[in-house]
DNA sequence: TATGAATGAGCTTTCATTCAT
DNA sequence: AATGAATGAAAGCTCATTCAT
């Protein structure tokens, strides 16, 4: 597929609506059939709309893919920013617990749309997601930056990297490994690899 | 792609050449050329041979990659059982450091074959991710059960879990963005996140 | 060939140009240049369509040629109910002549698109065939319950049957012996054994 | 496929064999899978054979068909000519009777094969059949001549025609429509056709 | 602007046939 | 003579994309 060549961008309310068909179309197919069945003309069908007019608002395939998987990611980010905002004073573990948390709830709310994009898109999905975990990355550090005296890391961006990816990691673990994401106790453990990280012990009771 | 149907395991001396060619060359075009031009057409020309050759040996289209995946898989995982036999009786410090180091440089070796992968037939590799995170987590805690008198997790399972999902977390992260698998210090803080949620602090310098 | 999956009616005024095209270009490529040369792209091509447009109608090759067969055997009922319709009150010897001569006539006339059928596409061909044999006792039968009194046989259902299957089996070896068809007298004996088969005697010249 | 190249009559013990073991697992794979599935190779590997064998014996995949076919044909003509033998001097019902019998019972016999060629492979049978025919026609028009003074027809070859026709047509319809070939007086009734058309009337019963 | 019929390059797969061993 | 690995033309079919209406 070729990189985007042009598109138009939605001004009336009736063109917002195909737009928005389109994406559902395309999330719906992605879901229910997967990558190799969702056509242009197939997500189309689906969208209740001409293949001409997914070509006058995604310009190409490849338009349609990077525009949902946009979609998804802006989300995920506005979430991020939403928790950093109201976080930002909390002591850590309970900052961490939510930051855990609202992860482990990501995953699942739409577990099968992840899982469609990234295993089966997921070059289309490579800006995208280094967007998610950049921003990720700016919330955690600045909530490092404002308990700097409280943590053990001194390098601040190591730190956001780190956690950041270990998260993540046991994270995804948890839901590629069958049954692992149900387990008791999982996200008590993953907020304790990263207390005893930035704290040196689990946090005190209090 | 249907699953595998049939396929003939090379028996002469010949045979075995086509065979291991053709792996070769679906790695090299893969590579070079991203999955969507690695018809098996393609393929085959590449490894100079004919299409009917490949589907006398691997059956389907999907049958070439699965084998490569495996194949790919295969020495992950020997690689890993190596280690842990050296490194059974080493100090954490010095096992974890090995474990990290191999992980950053595995993924530093065939990293344009990984990403190929992951990317773009990921769904491919799918059993085959499960069998070494699956061999991993076992090596793992075979290594905490020698240990378990001097660390904190009492849950191994659970600990061999977290510990293989935040490597490889991080180490993916590392690879993910852009430049930061070359930073200084990196691995010494992989090591540090295991070794604090393993022992509740650094480990004493000996 | 597996039964057929999908197909398009055709809605606007081209599309149903495109279609007959198809079907058309079908029947000549069979005959000119028989099955084994009857692919989808050169049935395309001498529609002068694509083949994707052939896709778009008959889902798959099978359907193309069953779609063809099917309209060859609509006419070839229509015809014989036509036939039944004006000779229902004839007397025996004007019927069976003129069954006798319409069939011999069909077959002189489509005789290479038959032959391409019943020769290369046989099996495709049968369930076209049933319907015009099923349809040939049914008329057949409702003649001889109309002239019930004036026959020997008692047992309608096997007199239909048979007879439908002498006057084919005739025919059809007519036109399978070479040089057969243009015997003269032929007509004439196939009506012979017609009605002795029924009167026990030729029929009286009134 | 192109008329066959070139064949090696088999002429040692060793290679009958082989040749008829190539010859039956064509039937087989024929009959049990159809003529899709009857590839060369296919056929080879049921044979027990290598793919080089059969193009030794046969010299090209027509030849392997057009070798079975004969092989069917020569069977049904000996049966033919060993049954005229002992029916020449009998009389026009108990002929008829037993063409009629040897006519169902083939058909039942190896109903499958019949079908598979028939269906599948017809423009290979053809010659075959003619030869089959004609060679029916031969022996009717001897029986025939035999029996001059004693029936209606006097151009015998029209008759003799007329007969194979008939008899082929009604045999083939009652193995075509499913479950007729069991109708009881179905044997009876073509008799009865043959009667009344050679002599006017059903047979005195002696 | 929206439609959907039409396009055709290109993919996966099969199989008759060859020929080095 | 026998083997079976290798060949590659060609088939059925899909789908991103265009454009006349």
């Amino acid at each position: 597929m070729a990189p985007e060549k042009a598109r138009r961008r939605p001004v009336q309310a009736r063109a917002q609506v195909t737009y928005d068909a389109i994406l559902q179309a395309t999330a719906q197919v992605l879901v229910a059939e997967g990558f190799d069945k969702a056509s242009t003309n197939r997500i189309a069908k689906v969208a209740g709309v001409s293949v001409g007019s997914l070509y006058q608002y995604f310009g190409n395939k490849e338009g349609v893919f990077t525009a949902l998987i946009d979609q998804v990611c802006d989300e995920q980010i506005a979430l991020l920013q939403g928790m950093a905002g109201a976080m930002l004073a909390a002591p850590l573990p309970v900052a961490a617990r939510a930051y855990v948390e609202a992860l482990l709830a990501t995953h699942e709310r739409d577990r099968a749309m992840h899982e469609a994009i990234s295993q089966q898109a997921a070059h289309l999905g490579l800006p995208g997601l280094r967007r998610v975990q950049a921003e990720s990355r700016r919330v955690v550090r600045r909530y490092l930056e404002a308990h700097a005296d409280a943590i053990l890391p001194t390098n601040l961006d190591l730190a956001a990297f780190a956690l950041v990816g270990m998260v993540q990691g046991m994270v995804d673990s948890a839901f590629f490994c069958e049954g692992a994401a149900a387990w008791p106790g999982l996200a008590e453990e993953i907020c304790r690899v990263v207390l005893r990280y930035l704290l040196g012990h689990d946090a005190a009771p209090a």
